[in-house]
DNA sequence: CGGCAGTAGTTGCATATACAAGTTTATACA
DNA sequence: TGTATAAACTTGTATATGCAACTACTGCCG
């Protein structure tokens, strides 16, 4: 209860970032409830990172940037809903091509084969988070082409065409060019954080993608306890 | 206090993996503090993933957390010396600073407090490669200033201080100011990738360092096979 | 004007109590 | 033997209380 009640006043931009809560005692007369339980809720998004307590001073918003999380292989639409924000998706391009050497070499596949290939633009709350520049061996997904991109994501179709047995990433900051600053509503200068992944399944690159998002509102981020 | 005497007893072994531990009443009598104390304790590590709750089943030690091998805490002097290169350091700055709220916060220690901060540049064949910028927790560290880091980096030094116990990465894109182009020698426009990284040691936070590193030569690489 | 002490307000933490909700085990009965 | 019921045990949640630790502010005094 106190916790949906603090989470839609974030939710709804009435407690911005960074400004002060009201205390627990305020929280206990506005919502009838005891200290303690206050108390929990509050001590329990902080431990998310939704709020920033400090002793003495109060309760405060958290500063909010999207994040990713590298370690794990969640495909962006959890990731966007995790955070309980509204993932959508626009096509804009599903097609197949014929490589050269470079993408042939990427994709362990004779040059000049025929690969497929798709570009996503991924939005969190309307707002752009992600290119999803893919290029996808035919002999792992020979339907590839013929999915539903705005329902189920590339990631969720490929999972299921065959086990996943190893993942590449290569992590760069590039500058954009004038085509990814435009779709990603960017500023001028600001750079990109590109993703490269590729995946091996059945013992062929399934495939490759670029992952370009807005370097000034999304970063990676990852924490994990060392071995014991 | 019980949350340690949980931890101490799954890192001793006693407790595997997947195995019932006592319950919160047993817990009681045999530490003997109240309920609630054990209660919270046992739910804030099933928040973080160390234990698993079943009402009115019990609980039970979680299944360990996958490892990944991307972004293991290699040092920066084994990674050029591994490329057949030569790692060099200058010491920019080895000072004592005290935190302003941000700071206190990043480390968790009182604002106002003093802290240990070291700004090294990093170069292979003498080409800037990173910019080390670190704080340290002095009470993690004592003796982090008196060191001789064109010999040994700071990784190394803080590693014998004390077990790696936990590892967040954060990684982005960033616009390069005009100090830190200078310093890794970039051009105007490139971007910087910047690695923030936060160790956790003896149950503080040991270290907190941002590693920025050119956009356009250097690049973040992993890859890791699958558990199923 | 600057520094110091006091004070009100805030979060942090432990305790004691009560009941709800879910699981497992034991028992009674058909 | 199989099923239904009951009891015992476990975690989940909420409340009321007390005090410690810390912060920010006010006002006093030199």
């Amino acid at each position: 209860m106190v916790r949906n009640h603090v989470l839609s006043k974030i939710e709804a931009g009435e407690w911005a970032e960074g400004a002060r809560i009201p205390s627990e005692t305020q929280l206990v007369d506005l919502l009838g409830v005891s200290r303690m339980t206050v108390h929990i809720a509050l001590r329990d998004l902080s431990a998310e990172g939704v709020l920033v307590r400090r002793q003495g001073a109060g309760t405060f918003v958290a500063p909010r940037r999207s994040q990713s999380t590298f370690l794990e292989l969640r495909n962006i639409h959890d990731e966007i809903e995790a955070r309980g924000n509204r993932h959508s998706t626009e096509v804009l391009k599903l097609e197949t091509v014929f490589c050269d050497l470079a993408l042939a070499t990427e994709l362990n596949v004779p040059p000049g084969s025929a690969v497929f290939h798709s570009v996503l633009l991924h939005r969190e709350n309307d707002r752009p988070l992600q290119i999803e520049d893919r290029f996808v061996n035919p002999r792992f997904s020979p339907d590839y082409l013929e999915q539903d991109y705005t329902r189920i994501t590339p990631n969720v179709h490929l999972m299921a065409a065959g086990p996943l047995e190893e993942v590449e990433h290569v992590i760069q900051a590039v500058p954009a060019d004038d085509t990814t600053r435009a779709l990603l509503d960017m500023a001028t200068g600001d750079p990109v954080l590109l993703l490269r992944r590729r995946t091996w399944s059945r013992g062929m690159i399934a495939s490759s993608a670029r992952l370009l998002h807005p370097g000034t509102r999304f970063s990676l981020a990852g924490r994990m306890r060392v071995a014991r």
